[in-house]
DNA sequence: CTGAAAGCGCTTACAG
DNA sequence: CTGAAAGCGCTTACAG
């Protein structure tokens, strides 16, 4: 490949002259910038990506921290590769690659695991990495936090976390949740039970208030019996169900934190007997590619997950080239009214 | 972060040995090794990538082609997300990371676009990148054999490749499609009709093949009209049916080459007033998480999405190791038998 | 066993 | 507008 200076012996100037003509065009006379452009072109020439980072001190990468280390609990939820291709995409834009940092099963250094803050800065640094995305596995909520303190530009998805040249993208899931449990109260359910996910979670958390304040604005009643918890995947949905219609008075709708937990919550219901949405209604969250596949299709409060990626994005690359902090952006959830909550049926 | 130099000055020592102390222990003494990495303990010290590349002109980092523009059609198959997870973690236990390569969507460098391999290899050598992964997005077959007789290290996923330090990892194709036909003529069925994938495809002529072999063993004759083309997405696994559904002999049995397909194969037989696996069986190909949850459940060929980032993962690492080609890695696709072919009913 | 030196390929003040 | 020089932080022959 050709090197910088290979072009300027070709052109008779400096190897100085040739860096300016990609970094500073405007400060070389014209005819030298076009000569040099030329056989640059010819040549294919690239600036070598490693020499520039090591110069400025900034690559055109940005990290992922995604620990998919599997007895991590939140490694693999089905909207992650739409996520992934959103913020590729709209890095790839921008002309920034997206680096996937090796994470704790990361034998070689252990002791520079990306569980703690410091590997992530150190990371960042020794990389010259631009800035990074933070995908929460369950239980960093902390380490990103203490990383975004570190003045390094950083998102992280779905955890609130803030800092000099920090920000974050969520969903509107207190509004989404609140519109989905509105609805089922609109279809004559008073008796509602929800399935959260995993306690101390912030979007299940605010998924939850949702569920409450919908509850709150039609003067029903909460039971506490009425709140179970489940973990997001499929098999608490079904024992929740389970529980749920244990009860004395058991509920005549759910609404799970999570397209798969419904799922499991419709595989519950049919081994019980009951049809849905007739004997039982259900809504989801998420809108994952199964929602519509299963039978009856699910309602559910759909994410925008491409658009997640796209706003994590936008978001660093604002914070790359602007220096300040950037706004956190909350995505609209909205409702896709299917068969499993009994609008459609008679 | 401390420098090479710190480290030095601090154990009163040159930098060319601290360098040492990392990249050939055994060639300096005990005792100031055991300094130089005692002070690089405490300060945290982890040479910087950048120089480290620029210097050895080799990184730790593995490039991913994977074209994700949403206007290219093989972008999104359902199980990229475990086939990545599987290859960032095979990876990051060599102490590897991934970068993901902007694509042919970069609009600052139109013409350094990945659709062709001179853009390929030209990424490989600016980031000194130790070889490339190459995921086929539909249409890059060509461009990846040529990268491939480049000389990086790279492995494909799907489409063969040849080159001094390339291979592929793929399914059994043939076998496994031939075991799920040999399992509908096991069950009865000779009108055993397939959907393929896009001519072509390599995995989908595989998969024909595999279907024509298991009628042959069976002494079926097979017949044009049961052959029809897909593209791998659920739309063309409808019209696929209706298709075949309109023919004077209809099929009795599908084998489908996805699983995308045979759901919308299902959903075209449920339209038609067909009974699955009553009035047609079915059969599908890749076990993503939907095949389990569709009702009637479906019985699939599984591929092993995770054994293909982790065997990707172990050619590459051997190939820039050891320096030669890795054999072609065939990883076993097995028949999952579930409710849609009807084995399970009476 | 260890240090001084050159080099990896680029960028950016500093002179001119 | 342009070149010479220094520097980014590391590695690796080359001497000693």
């Amino acid at each position: 490949m050709a090197t910088g200076r290979e072009i300027a012996q070709l052109c008779g100037v400096s190897v100085a002259t040739v860096s300016r003509v990609f970094n500073q065009p405007e400060t070389v006379n014209e005819d030298t910038r076009e000569r040099v452009l030329r056989v640059a072109k010819e040549l294919d020439y690239r600036p070598n990506e490693s020499a520039r980072a090591l110069s400025t001190k900034q690559s055109t990468m940005i990290g992922l921290v995604w620990d998919t280390d599997h007895r991590r609990p939140g490694w693999r939820h089905p909207y992650l590769q739409d996520l992934l291709i959103g913020l590729k995409s709209a890095l790839s834009a921008h002309g920034y690659h997206l680096l996937m940092l090796a994470t704790s099963g990361d034998a070689r250094e252990v002791g520079a695991s990306l569980a703690d803050p410091v590997g992530y800065v150190n990371m960042t640094r020794r990389h010259h990495l631009g800035g990074l995305v933070l995908i929460d596995s369950g239980s960093d909520a902390e380490a990103f936090e203490s990383f975004a303190q570190s003045g390094f530009p950083c998102v992280a998805l779905d955890v609130a976390v803030d800092g000099p040249r920090a920000t974050y993208v969520t969903s509107d899931n207190s509004g989404g949740a609140r519109e989905a449990v509105a609805h089922l109260l609109g279809l004559g359910h008073s008796r509602i039970a929800t399935i959260t996910g995993p306690p101390g979670n912030q979007p299940s958390d605010a998924r939850l208030s949702g569920y409450r304040a919908a509850l709150r604005d039609a003067g029903v009643e909460p039971r506490a019996d009425y709140v179970v918890a489940g973990d997001f995947y499929r098999a608490s949905g079904t024992a929740a169900v389970q529980r749920l219609l244990a009860l004395d008075e058991p509920p005549t709708a759910v609404f799970a934190s999570s397209d798969e937990m419904a799922v499991g919550a419709l595989l519950a219901a049919r081994a019980a007997g009951l049809r849905v949405p007739r004997d039982l209604a259900l809504v989801g969250f998420d809108d994952i590619e199964i929602a519509s596949v299963v039978d009856p299709a699910l309602t559910t409060v759909a994410q925008d997950k491409p658009g997640f990626g796209v706003a994590a994005a936008k978001a660093i690359m604002a914070m790359i080239t602007g220096g300040g902090r950037e706004e956190p952006v909350v995505l609209p959830a909205k409702l896709v009214v299917r068969d499993s909550c009994g609008a459609r049926q008679g």
